[in-house]
DNA sequence: TGGATAACTGACACCATGTCAGCCCTACCA
DNA sequence: TGGTAGGGCTGACATGGTGTCAGTTATCCA
């Protein structure tokens, strides 16, 4: 409030409480969040090329609102309402990847597993990676972030051709440079 | 301090403050984690089975003291000094078990990778399910706990044989049952 | 200019945390 | 028995963070 020039009873003018702000924060950061893991979810094209599609999104999104991340997650055991929220955020996911998941063992691309605790599991390493990576303001790298989490879900998930998809898949990433695509081709 | 009898100023007798309270059942918890993670450390022996047994004791810990695990996280935020136990607390297991990976990848039975940040993840892993599945009175399947972050670490460190060692670990998870046992014999 | 509506604030109330001077009670001693 | 030293404990207070409300100021329109 001081950086606002305004006094601090104006806050509550706009938001309920303290932790009313935190809810607001984190509708903002869901809509990127659920944007990209549309790409795997809608279960259209390449299984292993949508995930890390939406990987590479999500911790995009988490490098750019981690401080928020963290801010609502520790925020969140101070208050039932807030977190409510958060845990009914983290639940959301964990049932549509468990869905996804289910659907990928029926084709046979994933070993057969009950697949909500590992979906479960997965979530929140990546909420944990993001808040650790990205929360404060000397963040991680990027890369080795989304490099240790998109290995671990592919082993998981799709263990087939694990080796093969991350070396395509950093080899594509690391060439903004011309000569390393064209000895590609 | 209702339900002890005494007032509340006694208990800062015994405690500087509320944090230091954390501290100390931090530290009582820390002891039987620690002696748990060992099995596999230590890197004596088979490492898929040393690491089930690690993972399984984990796994005990977090069921019992669940609710210790989840009061210190979520008053890390709230105080610098505690903050810094808990993250000290956190990373000096990314750092000991990126250790063991990369022996493990000299040895050719895991593939190359950076292992810090893959210790980071799993370790997240770990301590996000076990708070969100312990941490709350009413707790969580111990087993499908287990079996899901188990999956998670095979795939991820020994994806050779990841299936085998799970179904025959679940089997003799499986088994009080006498039946079983002489069927597989 | 008058008047209504929105924006804002000073001052207050409340609660959680931490501190401190002093009380009580036991054990030991003369 | 009476006195006293010391540890254990507590009532009462201080402080800081959070939320509320009556009242003031600014803005806009008739």
């Amino acid at each position: 409030m001081t950086d606002t020039g305004l006094s601090r009873p104006t806050f509550y003018l706009y938001f309920n409480d303290l932790h009313g702000l935190m809810e607001t924060l984190l509708d903002e950061v869901k809509v990127g969040i659920v944007e990209g893991a549309r790409t795997w979810l809608t279960n259209k094209g390449d299984a292993v090329l949508s995930l890390q599609q939406s990987l590479t999104t999500l911790v995009d999104v988490g490098y750019k609102h981690g401080p928020i991340l963290k801010a609502v997650s520790d925020a969140a055991p101070n208050d039932s309402r807030l977190e409510h929220v958060w845990e009914t955020f983290l639940g959301s996911f964990d049932e549509v990847v468990s869905a996804r998941i289910a659907e990928d063992q029926l084709k046979g691309i994933t070993p057969d597993f009950d697949p909500l605790p590992v979906a479960r599991a997965l979530n929140r390493m990546d909420a944990g990676m993001l808040i650790q990576a990205f929360g404060t303001p000397k963040k991680a790298d990027k890369n080795s972030v989304l490099m240790a989490i998109l290995r671990v879900w592919l082993s998981t998930l799709y263990p087939f051709d694990v080796d093969a998809a991350l070396s395509d898949f950093s080899a594509f990433k690391g060439t903004t440079d011309e000569t390393d695509i064209h000895k590609k081709q």
